[in-house]
DNA sequence: GGGAGCCATACAATATCGTTATATCTGTTC
DNA sequence: GAACAGATATAACGATATTGTATGGCTCCC
């Protein structure tokens, strides 16, 4: 056994396929076949089932990918144990966030970091997640911010947060945070949303049929300044978390309500590669990102239900 | 970092010598002395203390030997795991369930086991959360369902469902499953709720002090078949989650309405004892636990938001 | 002072790993 | 049903890493 066939194991496990992992770990595909062959090999059991389209984990090979992550998270303690541990942190560390979240933490963060650890180079960084995934993966980025993506095994994944999402009108729409609108009343109203690419678009398409709807989607843009200022002259509405329009609304720009039947909502995980260890630092950043969420939540400047760690 | 180096390191911080480390593996002493100075390099630290007469481990070897040992040790229980027969899964197991997810889950449950582990006993205990956290910490069971405790550290837990508290009511109130009720209509209306230790009624008192106004509680009834009983025959409402009731609504002998500004919703956790380990036994309980709440929401039958896994 | 025991380095030999080529299989599309 | 695409598995070969051998240098003990 050797780490390079257990990283293998969980690269593979995760993505269903060896030409995948080969493309995520930058090896051949056959060499990671003969690492998964000689590990089962050398355990005497079958890891995946082998399908005409990738392979999937047996029983047997989820029981052993559970302690191979604990493998690499024992090697990440080692890692830990070796940095210096009673001086402030130090080197450059590269966070990464959906833009709308970005807004919000940054300065919090910016500010924890300033006063525990100033020599820390921070890098934050904002991009879709599916950016901010593939660069957990590279190494691009130490941590993220994600609304929730289909579990990947290769990352580590922490729950935060689920956000509310307002329904988003110009002054004098009459919008209330203490009434809310049932969905259903957006059926002839000109919406105004991200593309079909964007996950939030896809969390109101699903709320639309479920309040058995069509919206009208009068303009699409990803840019939420873009929205923000269309709704604001007037050009439709839009739905959006609060996170982006705190300011606007305190200035009274734009206004927003509650969405209910269904309440469209997002979830948002902390996440880690699961497969290279991770530093005190990366380790200080989730801890102070998480403290920071929970401080905004309670504040209620950011609409939300916390989910308690697992 | 390889697993060999790890290896030399166990064998060499126990004999203290490269020598006597590489008589009992059957390697050089050269080969063990470059991998412990490539390991020393690589995690940028001094493990050992060289004398003329061998070498000794440093304060900072000692730590990093214990990872180490922790990374055999997983090692071990992937061997073991890998040696485990795939007999069908056997002897006993004390699930823990609230009283109103026994109703929903039992029968799913038991069938799942029918099925695939029939030489299984299943023993499915009824309580109230203290109790269960109390059984789960005396080993009196296995895994259970709770309504979300604050965390307890001896307890490992895996969010699974946000569930919605419904306004319930007799035949002929108008309640609809589509038109959410505002919180704050409750404010003259007699209230049928649970004692004051029961979690459902915290949550409806944070709710009222959310909403503004004061419940007028009537009757306190820990039963909800006596709560259900009272609605039915006209003697006020009640606010539950939808599983005790759903044959109830579905016979018409009960009406249920969302309740909103604010709604109350609680979060339910799969929770396993964290200070004893978790059998096969257990663990398939808790993921076919998972699987048949994941179907129930996704055929609506029990009402709520599914959370990831961590 | 000499010998023994030990660690570290250089270089050669050997083993392992990754790449390329290709065969085979499964699933999808026409 | 055939053709094509996507995937895994194997063989062969070159590149790279690891181990073994030879040996130097240091410390400790007699």
């Amino acid at each position: 056994m050797e780490l390079s066939q257990l990283r293998t194991l969980i690269h593979v496990a995760e993505l269903g396929s060896l030409s995948k992992a080969a493309d995520r770990i930058g090896i051949a595909q056959p060499a990671l076949s003969r690492q998964i062959r000689m590990l089962e090999e050398e355990l005497s059991v079958r890891l995946f089932t082998r399908h005409g389209r990738g392979m999937v984990l047996t029983e047997k090979g989820r029981e052993i990918l559970e302690h191979a992550t604990r493998v690499m998270t024992e090697l990440e303690e080692i890692r830990a144990t070796a940095a210096d541990l009673d001086a402030p942190l130090r080197g450059r560390i590269a966070i990464g966030f959906p833009p709308t979240v970005a807004d919000i933490l940054s300065l919090p963060l910016v500010a924890a970091f300033g006063k525990t650890h100033p020599q820390v180079e921070l890098r934050l960084v904002g991009a879709y997640t599916g950016h901010l995934i593939d660069w957990l993966h590279r190494g691009e980025i130490d941590v993220a911010i994600l609304y929730d993506p289909h579990v990947a095994r290769s990352l580590r994944t922490e729950p935060l947060l689920l956000e509310n999402l307002f329904l988003i009108g110009p002054p004098g729409s009459g919008l209330s945070a203490d009434r809310s609108i049932p969905f259903s009343d957006l059926d002839l109203k000109r919406i105004l949303l991200p593309s079909t690419r964007h996950g939030l678009r896809t969390i109101v398409e699903q709320c639309a049929v479920e309040a058995g709807i069509t919206l009208h989607i009068a303009v699409e843009a990803d840019s939420y300044a873009t929205l923000k200022d269309l709704v604001r002259h007037g050009h439709g509405w839009t739905i959006l978390p609060l996170s982006p329009i705190h300011d606007d609304i305190a200035a009274g720009r734009l206004l927003a309500a509650p969405l209910t039947d269904p309440a469209p909502v997002r979830q948002l995980v902390l996440s880690y590669p699961a497969d290279r260890p991770v530093s005190r630092l990366t380790r200080f950043a989730g801890e102070t990102i998480a403290d920071i969420v929970a401080d905004q939540v309670e504040r209620k400047i950011w609409p939300g239900q916390l989910l308690r760690k697992a």
